[in-house]
RNA sequence: GUCCCCAUCGUCUAGAGGCCCAGGACAUCGCCCUUUCACGGCGGUAACGAGGGUUCGAAUCCCUCUGGGGACG
């Protein structure tokens, strides 16, 4: 008799599978489906294209649709339950509080340290299941000698999701598999057909799940009003180097560092964005090159295969989803703080996004870039 | 208010009679990439101020009219 395991269906391609491919296996399997935004709530933000196109948007109703039919088609019991109130606080109010203190968070990462795995895996424990399972593209292992879970960077690297997935725990990673994590993408994609998904043929999904035309900063100044507060800023001034005022921009939450489009100015070489700040709403602009920088510090850090620095120790890190990790030095601060040395300068290191620490394929730990 | 100079895509410009139904860069737009925001790759839209000439042929020469800089006023 095998112990049951929750599976986190979004209604795409992997999670599908991957509930198929347990049940094919043997495994007494329940999916569940987190309803985590309502896709109607913000009316004003409802475009042609975000009304016509739903699909890989998250929590709409035909995601869900497409997840009780893999169900039924796969043969488990199935639960929708909703956690909107849950994301509300746990990525969405957070992630506008960061774009207003000027930084550039990442949802998906809250959303998993938070939401995924850990709300799910109350939800999990509610339906009498031991263990979770998902469509993440990593590897979970448990070192033999330590006992210590260990994350692993997927095999199909480019698919590799450990870039949001440093903020797992011990006690997560204990009870998480990702049976996706030592396969390639065509692979999945072909077992979905050969297993007859209804979803087998379903599109990637991209961008933010919970906005739905692919404007955050509509949907911050929209949710925002909702709640009966002020406003984002609407203006503020585009500064180069120099301090020169070169032309005015819609509020500094609409830039990260690193960005090149829609600054709407031109000059002989192209600009990118160095640095935002909420409290004078400027934008400041300049070359290529003026993006470099060889260190950072990294702070509320997590470790998941390591245990920790007590002394300067060689990485690879990684400072933006489908970033190559670079060569660099970890030098210990506190606990939880990481200074970062790269051996060659990096381009557009970014407050608030994250910081993750590899060492060959072991995802050693992660922090978010102060 | 006499006499000079300048006038090309949104911007900065290439262009000194046929190679220009006008090239580039930046901006902009689209697609691709991508479970964040971005970067990036590939494409697209877009201009010779106006009117007359001269030439087989003008963005390139001439004239006039309109719009911007200069010790005489």
């Amino acid at each position: 008799m095998s112990e049951l395991i929750a599976v986190a269906m979004s209604g795409g391609v992997d999670s599908s599978t991957v509930a198929a491919m347990l049940k094919r296996d043997g495994f007494e399997i329940a999916g569940l489906t987190m309803q985590l935004w309502n896709q109607r709530r913000l009316p004003e933000l409802a475009t042609e294209a975000a009304t016509e196109n739903t699909t890989g948007r998250c929590c709409s109703l035909d995601d869900v649709y497409d997840a009780r039919r893999v169900a039924e088609h796969v043969g488990m019991p199935f639960y929708v339950v909703n956690l909107e109130e849950q994301f509300e606080r746990q990525v969405i109010a957070p992630f506008v509080s960061e774009y207003l203190a000027g930084r550039t968070p990442i949802p998906c990462t809250l959303c998993n340290t938070f939401i995924k795995f850990d709300e799910f895996l109350e939800l999990a424990d509610s339906v009498g299941a031991k263990a979770i399972a998902t469509g993440h593209y990593a590897r979970v292992e448990r070192d033999a000698a330590t006992g210590r879970w260990q994350m692993k960077t997927a095999v199909d690297s480019s698919k590799d999701q450990t870039y949001f997935l440093w903020g797992l725990t011990q006690r997560q990673l204990a009870r998480t598999l990702f049976p996706l994590g030592a396969m390639m993408k065509a692979e999945v994609r072909q077992l979905a057909v050969e297993l007859e998904l209804p979803v087998a043929g379903k599109q990637e999904s991209y961008e933010i799940c919970f906005v739905p035309n692919g404007d955050y900063a509509a949907f911050m100044d929209a949710w925002q009003k909702e709640k009966g507060m002020e406003p984002a800023a609407t203006e503020g001034a585009l500064l180069n180097a120099d301090g020169k005022e070169l032309g005015r921009h819609a509020g500094a939450h609409h830039f990260t560092v690193g960005q090149r489009k829609g600054l709407g100015v031109s000059s002989a070489e192209p600009l990118y964005v160095i640095a935002t700040d909420s409290q004078s709403q400027t934008v400041t602009v300049g070359s290529g090159e003026r993006l470099l920088r060889s260190t950072l510090v990294a702070r509320d850090v997590n470790w998941l295969s390591w245990t920790g620095l007590s002394e300067p120790t060689r990485a690879r890190v990684r400072i933006r989803n489908r970033h190559v990790p670079a060569a660099a030095t970890l030098y210990p601060l506190a606990e939880d703080r990481v200074e970062v040395r790269f051996d060659q300068p990096q381009r557009a290191i970014t407050p608030g996004q994250g910081a993750v620490f590899y060492a060959e394929d072991l995802v050693a730990g992660g922090g978010w870039i102060e």
